[in-house]
DNA sequence: CCCCGATCGTTTCCATGTAAATTTTCTGGC
DNA sequence: GCCAGAAAATTTACATGGAAACGATCGGGG
């Protein structure tokens, strides 16, 4: 892992010439760190992380439309197409169309993509479980908050599962 | 007018499935955020704000490798290779072999890339003040230090404001 | 010296994600 | 019914960034 300076001229101390100072910064610094770890555990690597929290949100939300998950995971219409024709070509997401507005489709899992989630959603959050730095869980949690209410959503809508018209139709 | 839905079949709770509850899912989202709104100012967006950062860092520590660079911006130096090429062909970067370690070269920038940065790094910093979200000022603070310490580097040893007194609690 | 392994930078190819334009459908005014 | 405008999804072209393989150089052992 870490290794000597092999012919070192001397320590050197490098700055980041200020821009810790931006919250953007750090948050880029950040999830590059995330994605490093992520893409280097193979058990999540394969379909990668932003295709796992479709197929998450597809869950929680059956029957939501493209433009609704693409606002809430902050990706295009055009990008989530993509992901969408290949989880069809999967068998993991079906598409309906919506008879009352047929500009909009339907989304919702087959057995499959259930099956895939509750293969994959684990593995995720152990990863992420697995990835408390240096910070206390005590720090992680303030972290996690202030991320929630940085993005403006709520800290913890969904802690409870509400199974709400799960399988009423 | 209200530009109410039009066919609402009823107030439809979207949930995240229990993503929200993972630091990975969150950075990733407040990344994404931050790039929207970087993306969309002119000011920063022609050489985007990764570019911006290589610059900054070179301009903070004056001959520094290539591997370096990759290691403190956590990108690889494959693509920081590119970077380079376009920021030498602007005449913005000057590379010098260094005759100690021929396979190594010594990064500095020129006079026009000092201007660049001049001009590049305030309005970097306008937009990261300007997007204070609905965090407050401390609680800004402290996810700053959070993430500095998730991180594992200095935390903003430049910081223009005080230190808070909310210590690790 | 020459070979061999390690390190540094580059090149090539590929995955991820966006922007702009297009298609289809819904809504409202005539 | 028909046309104009808005909204939802798709397609096409492009930018951003990584993975793997490569060439060049250093350093140590025969």
């Amino acid at each position: 892992m870490d290794a000597a300076p092999r012919h070192d001229t001397g320590i050197r101390r490098r700055s980041y010439g200020g821009l810790t100072e931006m919250s953007g910064f750090l948050l880029s610094l950040a999830q590059a760190h995330v994605y490093a770890a992520d893409s280097a555990n193979p058990q999540i690597a394969d379909p990668g992380t932003a295709q796992i929290s479709v197929l998450a949100v597809i869950r929680a939300n059956p029957g939501i439309r493209h433009g609704e998950l693409a606002d809430m995971l902050l990706i295009k219409l055009a990008y989530l197409t993509k992901l969408l024709k290949g989880f069809e070509a999967q068998g993991w997401v079906h598409r309906r169309s919506n008879p009352s507005d047929r500009r909009t489709v339907e989304l919702t899992l087959t057995r499959e993509g259930e099956a895939a989630v509750d293969r994959l959603l684990p593995a995720l959050r152990a990863q992420d479980a697995r990835r408390q730095s240096g910070l206390t869980p005590r720090e992680m949690a303030q972290l996690k908050r202030l991320l929630c209410k940085y993005l403006d959503i709520p800290a913890s809508a969904t802690t409870a599962s509400g199974d709400d018209a799960a399988g009423s139709g």
